[in-house]
DNA sequence: ACCCAACGTTGGCGCGACCAACAATACACA
DNA sequence: TGTGTATTGTTGGTCGCGCCAACGTTGGGT
């Protein structure tokens, strides 16, 4: 079988199970990633968030509009750059996304359920040079 | 990062480079995996390609509409069970199927770039147990 | 004769991933 | 100083994939 087809087979599989982790937190996988990242590098702007996630700006507008709605995070404009809004995680966000890396969790280890954990490791290891190093 | 993420990271990549190989032979991915299928296992009824491909019956329809009429596949009644259409692949579609099968070789190619040899066999049979051994 | 299962088909939905265009703002530089 | 260029947020739209529900037709079982 193709590596890509593989590669696609495998994703639809994660996607699957993570979908279904993610919905029982009441968001989907968009909202996850822009949660995670907000924790992970803090504030930042929207184009910003976006070329770290890999979002599109214009989707990232209606991401960053429920999140809000939900209060999950803040939008504020930026008063060093009046282009710019700042969006920042809130503390029910956070409190949000602890939940969501728990569900996250148990959707990883039922993803990776065929492999013993020395492949796994291997797997990821393959998988980040392979995304990683590229042009 | 997530391994779901991780994978759904790579088949983003393998995606995009497969389906830019594939416009050049005028075609998306499910005509490929239909065309592929046909050639590996023969004729089949549209139910039955849906199994193998993983293509959903309603999906599978258009799917042959199209290359039906690009004169890649026939779709006749089965005499033995009027249910059944049984889709069989063209000697054009043959020809077809060559090429895309070359350009999708250097597309592999492209898509496993950052890994080495042994490497790529590695995450090829990683991958293959991954999807494979599922309940 | 009856019921249930499978098939092809239609129509529809949601999500992710994109692109083009726009006004507002910031910035470089001639 | 002004003038062009780039960036940002936003709107609105497209496409493909992956699904699901429903329907009429046909087959197979009991």
């Amino acid at each position: 079988m193709l590596p890509s087809r593989l590669t696609n087979q495998a994703a639809l599989t994660a996607n699957r199970i993570v979908d279904q982790a993610l919905a029982k937190g009441g968001v989907r996988r968009y909202h996850y990633a822009l949660l995670a990242t907000l924790e992970e590098f803090g504030p930042a702007s929207q184009a910003g968030l976006g070329r770290r996630t890999g979002i599109d700006r214009s989707d990232m507008v209606a991401t960053v509009n429920e999140l809000a709605e939900k209060g999950l995070v803040n939008r504020e404009p930026d008063p060093e750059d009046r282009r710019r809004n700042i969006i920042t995680i809130t503390s029910g966000g956070r409190r949000h996304l602890t939940e969501l890396d728990r569900l996250l969790a148990d959707a990883q280890d039922e993803f990776l359920s065929p492999l013993p954990a020395a492949d796994r490791r291997h797997l990821i290891d393959l998988l980040t040079r392979l995304v990683g190093e590229r042009p």
